[in-house]
DNA sequence: CGAACCCTTGACTTAATTCAACAACCGTGG
DNA sequence: CCACGGTTGTTGAATTAAGTCAAGGGTTCG
């Protein structure tokens, strides 16, 4: 199953002759990359469009310290340079979690591809979407959230993704990650994600052992964490484990006290 | 002075046409919205594009609890909807930081008018990869840098981007912002911001007085909050406060030991 | 079988929060 | 003009969430 139509499902419907596209695309060169190294570094010039065929990557930055933090998750389906005509230059780091393999897209040819269909392009749109969404929404969960929902809801959206893909079924999912990887992705430290990831056993919210993960109840979890998929922007994808469209419907959060609170009208 | 053609002058060399063009773009709609009320909230539907012309913006999400996290600044010249087509509500709302005027552009116009000229769709495609870029740096900067750094950072890149807009002069700039802004957006008390303020007014590393803020050594203050503004994607600016280039040739930062070092080639 | 890893646990430290109080500042209206 | 309420900045003392350090046990893999 080609992960990229499987992603793209999600935004809008695609016709046959974008499928045909999108198998084209995928068949080009293609790239095994090992666990734990890295896929393109820092500095160094964009030669190609990159897609997540199949495993797990991560796009990261090193600290002056030497730790280094992960900014994003890249799964199945999840483009790692769309943007590869315009930056000359990587401002982060990609690895792999895992294995992970990559395709490889000459830029004009998928920018080519991509041109010819309408659908195409809003697929391409909805997923910049997406990815600017998430990256707010992990600097959200960064910035303001304790321990125990930022891990939450981190495993939420894990979750969510790869269940839009096909790639979670009753709450279970199979991650190349360790509770160091994940401390790398929460700017927490391995210990505590320990103790937290034990906290969360013990709430029976989670179970995790080797690479197999499981949320027994995803809804409660999410809620705890204060995760609404909102900020995924998948219109076309309603996940049976999540009560549907719960959080979507209980409306604008109340804004603050104060006159931060008066909307100017509508836009 | 129009703040587009200034933030995209730093991206590409614009003709004559493209700035007719994007003088055009400035002169509909316009809309003045008042210090610390909304301009659009999450959940709501997007109807313009919208574009900062004068003051200053953010973006922000609220928590359960009621706190609110800013997760991004919007200065002159920076776009609030570029994917209006796309999304069709907000993952996010935006508010004014002090008063703040925005123009808007029916998404059709807008559209239109980008996509005729080949300069201005680099220049945009730039811009999102710049905000793609900043979001990343705030997801770092917000996980794993302590308070005075995280705090150092953002006003690096507020000074930063400012002075690519002509905006500041000396590291001087004005700043709508309180310490209460400020806690928001690096997600820390607004006591601590101040704790931390103190110390870096002790430094002799910022004056802060009213809505003026000054960085008297810019450089030293990048350099002790691990600032670089590679992520901002400007290659056609470089600030006569910042020592050129002293970073980006440093090259690519040490790899952690281990097997997460190995490249696996150029791409 | 040994060497990496990874997970786990305990004791201690620390950065940042919380709570509280007060001074300085602001625009507003009397 | 001054009094006012509200917001912002400042400081101190007590608390807490998370980090650090350190050690031991379990896997996996070559």
């Amino acid at each position: 199953m080609n992960p990229l139509q499987a992603k793209f499902a999600r935004y809008v419907e695609l016709d046959f002759q974008d499928q045909v596209t999108l198998d084209a695309l995928l068949r080009t060169e293609a790239r095994l990359v090992p666990a734990g190294t890295d896929l393109i570094r820092e500095g160094e010039p964009i030669h190609f469009v990159k897609l997540v065929t199949e495993g797990w990557g991560c796009r990261y930055k090193l600290l002056e310290d030497g730790r280094r933090q992960i900014v994003a998750f890249l799964l199945p389906g999840d483009l790692c340079n769309p943007d590869a005509l315009a930056a000359e230059q990587m401002d982060h780091s990609i690895g792999a979690v895992g294995e992970m393999h990559c395709a490889l897209i000459a830029p004009d040819v998928f920018d080519r591809a991509c041109l010819r269909s309408r659908k195409l392009r809003q697929a391409l749109a909805f997923d910049a979407c997406a990815m600017l969404g998430t990256q707010r929404e992990w600097t959200l969960n960064l910035a303001a959230r304790p321990a125990l929902a930022r891990i939450g809801a981190l495993l939420c959206e894990l979750h969510y993704r790869l269940a839009a893909l096909g790639l979670a079924e009753g709450g279970r999912f199979v991650a190349p990650v360790t509770q160091i990887t994940l401390a790398e992705a929460t700017g927490l430290t391995s210990v505590h994600v320990n103790r937290v990831v034990q906290d969360l056993r013990g709430r029976g919210l989670l179970h995790w052992q080797g690479r197999s993960i499981t949320l027994p109840d995803p809804d409660h979890l999410a809620q705890l964490s204060g995760f609404t998929p909102r900020y995924l922007h998948m219109p076309r994808f309603t996940p049976g484990t999540f009560a549907p469209d719960r959080q979507l419907h209980a409306g604008t959060p109340t804004p603050p006290p104060g006159n931060a609170g008066k909307s100017t009208g509508a836009f």
